[in-house]
DNA sequence: GTTTTCGTCAACCAGACGGTTGAATATGCC
DNA sequence: GGCATATTCAACCGTCTGGTTGACGAAAAC
């Protein structure tokens, strides 16, 4: 069993780490600004920028004493390919899609 | 957040579970068939099989004293759609696929 | 060169996780 | 009824998780 999807499926189970990632997929941030929105302490949100860079799904790169955050979607593809196994999902419905980005944004 | 989401990523994230999803692709089984392969005990694939069905990815029915498991692939529809928002995958290599499924049927 | 800002580290805490063993509960078989 | 089979429950254990706070180091600002 490929270990890496272990650190993958573990990054994304929990909803403050899928909501840095939804962040990050519109600009490239900066430590404290990815934690402004949220009600915890800046260490907290550190740690969880530690483990989604270990599980590859964010890269991270200090310049001055800014460290900026990059998505890497990549990191993506084996689990999501390991998923269709299941699927066998017919092609995404883009308009529920949608929908689903948009609640997903707002909370 | 959808909590749901959590459960199944939460899920993903064990190897044996995912060996366990795998397993129950080609078939229903019972859980002390489940449990055969792996080298724990009855009641450790009890727990794992009782968190798979609380994410939904699994279903049990008790047909006399043997509970057969069966997959719920519609289960992992939310974590597919969620997880397209990152990878702009093109669609899915089918031979990486293949590779990748004959190399976990090996592990 | 002092002070502020950015971010991590260290220690701690409560709770969940992944496993064990042994007892308990059904159900099926003879 | 009495025994074997299938599965879960309960208690326990060590480790990881998700959060806190306070101290620390490095870079920037003034």
């Amino acid at each position: 069993m490929d270990p890496r999807l272990d650190l993958v499926f573990a990054a994304l189970a929990d909803p403050t780490r899928r909501a840095i990632l939804t962040m990050l997929l519109e600009d490239d941030m900066a430590v404290t600004d990815v934690a402004e929105p949220f009600a915890m302490s800046l260490a907290a949100i550190s740690k969880h920028l530690a483990i989604l860079s270990r599980a590859g799904l964010i890269s991270q790169e200090k310049r001055g004493r800014v460290k900026w955050c990059k998505l890497e979607p990549e990191a993506l593809r084996d689990a999501s390919i390991w998923m269709q196994a299941f699927g066998q999902f017919e092609a995404v419905d883009l308009d529920a899609f949608e929908r689903f980005l948009e609640h997903e944004i707002r909370e």
